[in-house]
DNA sequence: GAGCTTCAACCGACCCGTTGATAAGTCTTG
DNA sequence: CAAGACTTATCAACGGGTCGGTTGAAGCTC
């Protein structure tokens, strides 16, 4: 069996980017928090970059298993949008995890390592083509509508979901500030609504 | 007249923080920029946490003249909120000072001096305060429809600006980026669009 | 106007805790 | 024993911040 320390690290080390960002947690931090040696993060992951990177790694590859299971046992793509908005407003009213790892450092960008800026690029390639698939989808079987088109739609609806985050977090992490812009923004791309 | 070295290095600061956001900036990263001693920076801003609140809130007293200035150039309400899309096109276009700070910190929020954290909320209440009034403005004359109220407009216009700074950033401070979710966001609020 | 004080602006040197990172060795386990 | 996990001890560089001092312009007094 493999250690666990190294999962546990990664945990550490998402939960202290969520809150602080990539330039504001320290290996000090991880290892305060963990009972274990730097020595012990650098031996698992040698540098900051390596691991930075390697939490938004793992970060898609469970978001991505997390779309594809969703892909399985949702097929509306309503209900598929709304998966989106609501696992985020559980996300903020549960205080876990409750801001994107890959949007909260994209407004870090200029300061982040090559390695940790591909994974943020590929977070935003993931996301909006996701968005724009169960858009389009949504289009093509009546069930939404993309007045600028299924990737215009998505990348705005998710500009709009980024932006309902930070508006949040400034509102003392409180969903229903989340909600009140996030949702609205899903409405729109439903047919029945707006005259 | 006041030292012109204070202003240089709040100008600086601004800078650096639009960049890198609040930790990933120091006294060093100043002092070499300006040529000045780290000492003369603490003689006018004693802490960091004094620097930061201090760029935000010269910022937001710019933003307040510029927007009383706009007042009394521009009285139709599309304009106005034009001017303030067009103004985030101009900047990321230029790249001078591609990213609104107050976004930017927001995004760091729980790990920020708390007279930063209070400045930035300043911002967010000023700015949703701004666009509230001139949604509500259009609305009462015409100019502008506001389906879910100005205020609630107001909020999901300026989330999603934010989140299309973001997306600019990201595609590497890609003007066009910016105007294809802002613009249209804008555009929503218009009363002869959309069927 | 010479001499004195005052005061803000500014600087080089320094303090000391923290940072990311390394070396070298111990412990465990297959 | 060999390999990987993990530790303690340590490092140079950097972080924000302080100290003591110099400069120079303004103000006061005789």
């Amino acid at each position: 069996m493999v250690s666990d320390t190294y999962e546990r690290i990664l945990d550490s080390a998402e939960h202290l980017m969520v809150s602080r960002g990539y330039n504001a947690f320290s290996y000090a931090d991880i290892s305060g928090e963990l009972g274990v040696g730097k020595a012990t993060i650098h031996h698992h992951f040698p540098t900051k970059a390596d691991l930075a990177a390697m939490v938004l790694a793992r970060y898609r590859k469970s978001n991505r298993r997390h779309v594809e299971g969703l892909f399985a046992a949702v097929s509306d793509p309503v209900a598929r949008l709304e998966a989106y908005v609501g696992y985020w407003e559980d996300c903020i009213a549960r205080q876990d995890l409750p801001f994107c790892i890959g949007a909260l450092l994209a407004s870090e960008l200029p300061s982040l390592p090559d390695a940790v800026v591909q994974q943020v690029r590929g977070h935003f390639a993931d996301l909006s083509g996701w968005l724009g698939a169960v858009i389009e989808d949504g289009v093509v079987s009546g069930h939404l509508k993309a007045v600028r088109g299924p990737k215009a739609e998505a990348e705005t609806l998710m500009a709009t979901v980024h932006g309902a985050m930070l508006a949040a977090r400034v509102a003392g992490s409180d969903p229903a500030v989340f909600s009140a812009i996030a949702r609205p923004a899903l409405d729109r791309l439903k047919p029945t609504v707006e005259a």
